[in-house]
Parts: structure tokens; C-alpha cells; sequence
DNA sequence: ACTGGTTGTGCAATCGATTTCAAGAGTTTC
DNA sequence: GAAACTCTTGAAATCGATTGCACAACCAGT
């Protein structure tokens, strides 16, 4: 019977195919330093004893748990699922397993990366979160016992972290532009979080765009928001409430860009009849909403790949020890119907 | 200098601290069994030695990972990462890691999920595919050294696997019905993947209501889909070469139904002047999209919940030894903009 | 003073793999 | 024909924690 049948170790294969532990092992790791004929018994031995390698044993001995711990803000955000997605195909190729700790409503986000790697369980930190404290994370990578980090999405400044994002001020700056472009003068930005350095660099980019054509920003069109569609929502009431109404808004992601066109159809407001609206991302439903909306496209399997690319590239490295790394991809304006050219209405 | 400074260990803990490493671990584990003294003695002694337990060891000595692995169809999809937030949430408090494995592409996912749990890097599983075959998952679990295995949103009929999962039946039904009941009478279902447990429940329900209401299902109503936005998208195409349309459709999930109306559009079919038509899942964005979308709601934080809680409940339970659980939760129709009264054309 | 119970601690085995070192067999080289 | 190599293999140490067992110290009850 099957009673207290444990599972089986390399002992067991070892003693069935009648050879030591030590060839076992090799024949599993580095099947050309045995001869043929005892890789075949070993073969065998695994096949029929069902014996399946025990991580952990491996994990101890080797100091290596073949593991990336993946941290992001909020996984339920198409966004950061999609980098998660390509991250997790590449660990995979890779030979690495994928760890994902959720961020969104930890109390003390620097504690749980804490727990998790200074433990063992990951070999490295893929960090897509902009809103960590920078000073929080340096002592967290300069702990004694830390370990490798590799951060995308985002970028604090001077710390030599090895990073992987897209320009967001250039592309800020950009799709603000097509705006210009388009006729607009009053054009307004529905805000990041506050404390992200994304949403920093986007609204920076803004902020160039009216620059170099002129025109003033001003402080109430600058719509509070949070990458949500929630806090999206809620800024077309306070659109609404303007004495003075832009004719444009650029949203600093698509998620928000919905959540305020959703808000202003109940107002009867339309896009782009009444007002035009530049998103980013280029979410899968970005290009499919009514109307399909015109967005900066961030290239996110691209993202995620390289940034695991590089973390492993960095764990498989003897010393760990690399030229901080700083990759820069481009985003790419998707012009679909959510802009317009500004209505008629006697403005220069 | 910080050179050659290896990770501490409880060995190192225990010199600092003059006691036996056995002490140290049961200070850690469980505080109580050791004198207040010692107890204090360790604590300053770990806090100097900046020691953190390695995760890898006691997972060899205990025989336990303190991780589930949670095996996918697709973290793109939004259903999915919002069950895996709270999965990862349930899990975190208690103390588990969350590995996770896409499945979407793999050439062999039940190969992959053996590479996986079989390692011992995972204590349990939790399925959330509805596309696996059977035989295999069975042969998986009765495996010699498997894991425990909880199954969600999904159903192995007479498997004897715990599962979560909505009625996807009944909902599928009542969705139907809404529609019949607005008096529509030509109904179409915009299908989710062909040998997807999930999509042949919903399309059970849809035959049912049709079956109850004396309606006759048309094959060419059938619409084939995959669940995403793409194939919901070119069921449009399909459905203006009909000679005869249907006035309203039951689409499988939210992602489909996004993806066909934005479709029909392309053609100057409106929703809901149309059409009308009921989702399934309500994701984030059907409450936001024009028009926001009726739908049947899904509790998938509830769903990520419950199975993560009896997984692990499994796990820590002595012999992982527990009657086969079956939860059954409801969905619940959320009646918006996208469904409205068939249009009179003096049909009965 | 002896028994029985509780408490706090240490010794040493253990989990299952990898890896260093050494050794025996066979092969090449001069 | 000896030295030098290569190729296979095994014995045993090792990774860092946990835990069964033993034992000493102390206390209470008779």
C-alpha cells in the first residue's frame, strides 16, 4: 500500500541504480561526466522510484533559491500585469521561479521586502513600484545581507540602482505636444499619485510642453488623481466645477483617462466633441474604449523582459557585481479618436 | 571592511548570545520555552549580528516551503489578477509566499506545474484554469509526492478536488433571463474558449433560459470566442454577416463583450440602441465603459479569498487529510446602460 | 530527605542535496 | 616501462536550521 510512503530522495535513486549520492547528482547537473552506461541505470533508477529534486536541500547547499521576488504596487492593474507577465515568462525560461509580493496596502512596504528576501526565498528584488521612499530602499539594498535589485518603471535619482523604464518625460512632453498640435491652448493634466516619481516625471513633461509653446499652466488644472479609475471619476466633478474649462487633458495613465471620461459622459460631456484626451500606456482596453483612445504606448512586455533579463543576468554573474545598468525605452504616441482638433470658437 | 563578510547565521547568533543554536531557534519559534534573560540576550545578539533566518534550511528540516504556487491562464486578464491580489493577500497574513506560474503559453502546463510543486518548492496548489484536462490534473494529484491542490473558478466534475467557484450555471441563466425578460427574443452568447469548464457552464445557463422561456438556440448564434478582447472584437464581423440578428447577447465575460462592441461600432451598431447586451465578471472597467456595461458580478476577491484560506487551511491541517470541500458563491446581476428594452418592430 | 513535576538548556542527529578530495582504471607520451 | 593525464566514481563534509532526548536545577508535597 501506499502508507507512509515517503517521497524519494536521491539515497533512493542512488541505491537503486547502485551507484553513490555523488554520481546521481552529477548525472543530474552534468550528465557528460558520466559514462553512458551508468547515466542510463540512473535514468532508469529516477523513473521508477518517481524521485523529483528536492528544492529546498538544493536552495542550502548551493545558496541559491532560483527564485526573483517581484514587488509592484497593485497587481489588479492591467499594467503592472503585463510586466508581471513577461517577468514571469523569461524567470521561467530561465530557469527561475517568480515570487510576487502586492505592495498596495502593506503598512510598511519596506518591512514586507524585508521579510521576504533577507530570508533566503529570493535571489533578487524586481521592484516596479515608483512610490518606495528612496531613502528606504538604500538601506534596504545596503543591508549586510541584502541582495541584488533591480528597479523598472521608475528611477531614483543618483542611487545607481540598476534600472529598466521608459523616458516619461520625453513622452509626457509628447503627447502633450499632439495637443498643442491639435489647436488646444487650455490643456489641463489629470494628475499620478502624489509621491510617485512617474507621475512626477509625466507631469514634468507636461509642464515642457506648455513651456516651449508658451503657454501658462495653471494650478487648478491640475486634476488630482491616482493611476485609478476611481480617483479618474472623481476629477470630472471637479472638472465640472471650473469657471474656466480646458479644452484638453492629457491623464497620466489610461486607467485614470477612462475613470474621467466615464465621469464626464454623466455631465454629458463628450469626448472628443467637447473635450480631447491623451492617455498612457495603451492598455488593452485603451484601444477598444468608446472612444478608442489616443495614448502614449508603453512597450510592457519589452519592460518586463529586459528587467528580468538584466536581474538574472546580474544573479548569474559570479560577484554580482555590475556597471549599474540603465536601460531607456521609448513610448510611442498611438493616435486613435479621443483627440480632436479644438472645437471652433474664435480662439487664436 | 565589509569584505568576505558572509550572511550570519544561528550559529553566529548563538555565540554572540552564549547559548546553544537550539536555544536561539526556540526563542525564535516559540519565545515562551526560553527564561527572559536568555530570551533578551538573543534578541540584542540577533539585532547585532543583523542575523535573518534562512528560509531554505528550515523548509529542509521542516519539510514545508511556506509557499503556494498559484498556476493561471493569464495574469493579463484582470479577472485573474484581481483573484491572485487577494489570494497573495490571505497568504501574506498567514505567512505563506505566493509563486506564481502563468500557464497561457505553455506548451505543456501540466509539465510545468510538475517542474514546480514536484520540487518542493510549493506545499500546495491552487488552479485557476478552467482548460485543463482532467486526466491530467488527476494524474498529477494521485502523483506519489504531490501536494494538496485547491481548485478555483473552475470544476472537475466528481474529481473529489476542493473547489471554489461561482454558479456559473445559474448566473449564466439569470443573465439570459434579464434579457428575455426586457423582451428580447432573438438572443445570441458570445462563447469563451472551447474546452473551458467555465464557458460551458455559462453557455449551459444560457441554453437553459432560452429552454425555460421556449426559445429555440440557433447554432449560427453561437458566436466563438476565447474569453479576450480580440475575439469578442471579430465576433462583430461575424455577426454582421448574419442574415438574421440577434437583438440582444449573452457574452461570457466582460473582456469579450468590450472587444464586440467596440467591434459593432466599427459597423454603426450602437449599444444599447441596438443591441443590447450582459457581460460577465464586472471587471473595474464595465461600470466605466460607454456604456458601462451590464453585467453579472463575480465576487473575485471573495473567490481569491476562500481558496487561499482552505488551501492553506489544508496545508496546516496534520495529514492534509480533509473532506473535499465544494463553496459555491453567488454572482450577482448589476443592471446598467448596455441592456434596454428590445426595440419595437412588432415582434410579440 | 525523598519523590515527582516543571522549567530551561545543550548535545547531536537530521533534513536532501552538492562538492571537494582522493583513488583506481585506462590511455598517452617519451 | 615509467610518468603524466584523463575519465569515472565514491566517501564524507557541508549548507543552516529544527528537534528528540537527556539532564541539571529548582520547587512543592509528604
Amino acid at each position: 500500500m501506499t502508507e507512509t510512503r515517503k517521497t524519494p530522495t536521491i539515497q533512493d535513486v542512488a541505491r537503486f541504480a547502485k551507484v553513490s549520492t555523488a554520481t546521481v547528482s552529477r548525472a543530474l547537473s552534468s550528465p557528460d561526466r558520466v559514462s553512458e552506461g551508468t547515466r542510463a541505470r540512473i535514468s532508469e533508477a529516477i523513473r521508477v522510484t518517481g524521485y523529483t529534486l528536492n528544492q529546498a536541500a538544493r536552495s542550502l547547499r548551493q545558496r541559491t533559491a532560483k527564485t526573483i521576488l517581484v514587488a509592484l504596487p497593485d497587481i489588479r492593474n492591467s499594467f503592472f500585469s503585463s510586466i508581471l507577465d513577461a517577468v514571469e515568462r523569461e524567470a521561467t525560461n530561465r530557469g527561475y521561479g517568480v515570487l510576487v509580493a502586492n505592495l498596495f496596502l502593506a503598512r510598511t512596504p519596506a518591512q514586507r521586502l524585508q521579510d521576504y528576501m533577507l530570508s533566503n526565498r529570493a535571489d533578487g528584488l524586481l521592484l516596479l513600484d515608483g512610490s518606495l521612499d528612496p531613502g528606504t530602499l538604500q538601506a534596504l539594498v545596503r543591508a549586510p545581507n541584502s541582495v541584488p535589485l533591480v528597479v523598472a518603471c521608475e528611477e531614483i535619482p543618483n542611487s545607481g540602482f540598476h534600472t529598466v523604464l521608459t523616458d516619461n518625460v520625453v513622452a509626457a512632453e509628447r503627447a502633450t505636444r499632439h495637443l498643442i498640435d491639435l489647436g488646444h491652448r487650455h490643456i489641463a493634466h489629470l494628475l499620478g499619485p502624489d509621491h510617485n516619481v512617474v507621475a512626477r516625471d509625466r507631469m514634468a513633461g507636461y509642464a515642457n510642453a506648455l513651456n516651449r509653446a508658451g503657454l501658462a499652466m495653471r494650478q487648478q488644472w491640475l486634476f488630482r488623481g491616482n493611476f485609478d479609475i476611481e480617483r479618474g471619476f472623481a476629477a470630472a466633478a471637479h472638472f465640472m466645477s471650473l469657471s474656466e474649462r480646458p479644452t484638453a487633458v492629457f491623464a497620466a495613465n489610461d486607467e485614470s483617462a477612462i475613470g474621467f471620461l466615464s465621469g464626464l459622459r454623466q455631465y454629458g460631456i463628450l469626448c472628443p466633441r467637447d473635450i480631447s484626451l491623451v492617455g498612457f500606456d495603451d492598455l488593452g482596453v485603451a484601444a477598444h474604449y468608446a472612444p478608442p483612445l489616443t495614448t502614449m504606448r508603453q512597450p510592457r512586455e519589452l519592460i518586463g523582459r529586459m528587467a528580468a533579463e538584466a536581474l538574472i543576468d546580474i544573479l548569474e554573474d559570479d560577484d554580482h557585481q555590475r556597471a549599474p545598468l540603465r536601460i531607456v525605452l521609448n513610448s510611442e504616441l498611438i493616435v486613435r479618436e479621443s483627440t480632436a482638433h479644438v472645437p471652433m470658437r474664435g480662439q487664436d
